[in-house]
DNA sequence: TGTGCGATTACG
DNA sequence: GTAATCGCACAC
């Protein structure tokens, strides 16, 4: 990482504000496993309970119970019948944002997440989606829930890379609601993200 | 109890 | 362009 001594896990307080301002202010953060695997988030989208396209829209269901749940947390889904992705809760508690994080710059422990990822053909395959992403780092069902800030497995780390000064903004992938909400940022140089 | 559909990916 | 694949949410 740039900055090895100065690692500090995100507090309680970022994720505690509205997913729409913690979605930008995610980019250049770091999500870290404790086996040593870690990779620089460099693009997100942001979700919310007034938001079509959320799953917390339609309210608490046992799916969403999580990311309704405190902020900090890990909310998991699993989608098209083989798929898991990753969210950060944010917002106050019961109120049901979240952050998806789609892609990451993998930084350390690339061999273990070749290994978790074996279709990847190259670095920038291991971690350029959202369930490419959970592949790489090993997150299933298992990790939904966890947390974040008080938790020695997953944890989401300021190494002192600030988020860039522009982000690009867009519209979000893969949805069929509110696809005019520019919800989607991501780091404009990087070459792992999903699409631009 | 039944059914349509994904906050996707990989391959032809 | 499209198959793969299954749990969830909601209709019936």
């Amino acid at each position: 990482m740039a900055n090895p001594k100065k690692l500090q896990k995100l507090p309680r307080s970022f994720y505690s504000r509205d997913s729409l301002i913690v979605a930008p202010e995610l980019l250049n953060k770091v999500l870290r496993c404790h086996d040593g695997r870690a990779g620089r988030i460099v693009e997100v989208e942001a979700y919310r309970s007034d938001d079509p396209a959320a799953h917390s829209y339609r309210g608490r269901t046992p799916r969403t119970e999580v990311m309704f749940g405190a902020p900090g947390h890990m909310y998991v889904y699993f989608t098209y019948g083989m798929h898991w992705c990753a969210n950060a809760v944010c917002g106050p508690q019961g109120v049901g944002n979240a952050v998806l994080i789609r892609a990451l710059q993998p930084i350390a422990g690339l061999d273990l997440m070749h290994a978790a990822r074996p279709l990847a053909k190259n670095d920038r395959q291991l971690c350029n989606g959202p369930a490419c992403l959970t592949q790489a780092m090993s997150i299933t069902k298992l990790q939904n829930g966890v947390d974040l800030v008080s938790g020695d497995r997953y944890a989401l780390v300021d190494d002192d890379v600030p988020p860039p000064e522009r982000p690009v903004q867009t519209t979000r992938i893969g949805i069929s609601k509110a696809m005019d909400y520019p919800w989607r940022w991501y780091v404009g140089e990087s070459l792992y993200v999903s699409k631009k």
